[in-house]
DNA sequence: CTGTCGATGTCAGTAACTGTCATCAACGCT
DNA sequence: AGCGTTGATGACAGTTACTGACATCGACAG
């Protein structure tokens, strides 16, 4: 028999993405996710790093999908292709997650300090992106413009995709974006 | 007589860059700041939202020039020759601030909390200039799209442009930048 | 049976930020 | 000249995010 309750880090993320929702982000206090996952404070700050880490939880994961995609493609695709089969990739753990992702984005959407960190981690996203083209022999700039190009299809397409309404999977929508994107730098 | 010296605002931002400089953005207090520049910490939470906010004031007025800077472009042009010449525009008035800005960015590179900041400018940006590009017709998600295009230029061009030892104008970085995301949003 | 380990609790402390009220030169009005 | 208002600032108390240091005690290896 254990001494405490397993999955302390789950029970903190969960209290907090309820709390969130309920009360809105800025009248939650810390004190009160931690009561409510059966913890104390302290232990929530062992967990996370702060108040907004804890709606992060898996952007590592997305990461590395996004590493791993770029890293398996074709080596003779052009870097744009490259970008767009990892977003296919990506796209494809998204399915059955929309509810979730909906309630997460309408907290970090009404608050501005969860939007900024929302933004350090699509920035983070994009420099491991770009040392992953690097890696397949892309030179800068083009890495990292291909790299923040990929970013804001995927900021596009995902904004549409948890869209109220929305029901089309992500991939499409993804595709959609990109070719906008392709039409708009084409010039005219 | 006044009864306090002028212009406390610009000598809180000044004494804030200074500090940040010399200690390091964290090891510096607000009170260190105010005290600095005369005056005590609660005028200093008077002018500026957060200890963060002290080093982003310009970002309004450069938001300003972007986004006349598109309004005046000719009603002909395509959408991303609309914002090459927004950026052609802004370009203009980085002229004898190089000094300034490396001090500035410097810290900025050094601390998260800072980094996340400047990106909510960014995209702050990016949604203005979204919405100046609708006010021309151009339809979603295309002004989404050429708006995030033109940013992830901005932001390329910028940071080649207070490297240490560059000493280009602005302008022809950025259209290096643009001529490389075009290339490579071209399929190749 | 015993010693180490690791997750948690407890507690004190710092500093960012906020609300509220007081102060007092400047300024306009009579 | 007198006087009420205004606006920028100071003073001060309070909340809360976050950190460091030390204590606790089941699990587990030997």
């Amino acid at each position: 028999m254990s001494r405490w309750e397993p999955n302390a880090r789950e029970r903190l993320a969960k209290a907090a993405l309820e709390l969130y929702s309920e009360r809105g982000y800025e009248r939650t206090t810390v004190a009160e996710i931690a009561k409510q996952a059966g913890l104390t404070e302290r232990t929530f700050f062992r967990h996370y790093a702060d108040k907004r880490e804890v709606l992060f939880d898996g952007s590592n994961h997305l990461q590395d999908l996004f590493v791993k995609a770029v890293g398996e493609a074709p080596p003779s695709a052009a870097p744009i292709d490259v970008v767009a089969a990892a977003l296919e990739a990506v796209s494809e753990v998204f399915v059955d997650r929309r509810p979730f992702a909906r309630k997460r984005q309408a907290v970090i959407t009404a608050n501005a300090e969860l939007r900024e960190r929302e933004l350090i981690k699509l920035a983070s996203l994009s420099a491991a992106l770009t040392e992953a083209l690097r890696l397949r022999g892309i030179a800068e700039p083009a890495a990292s413009l291909t790299a923040e190009a990929g970013i804001a299809v995927f900021r596009v397409g995902f904004e549409r995709w948890v869209a109220p309404g929305e029901e089309r999977p992500m991939w499409p929508l993804m595709r959609e974006a990109l070719a906008a994107l392709k039409a708009v730098t084409a010039g005219a």
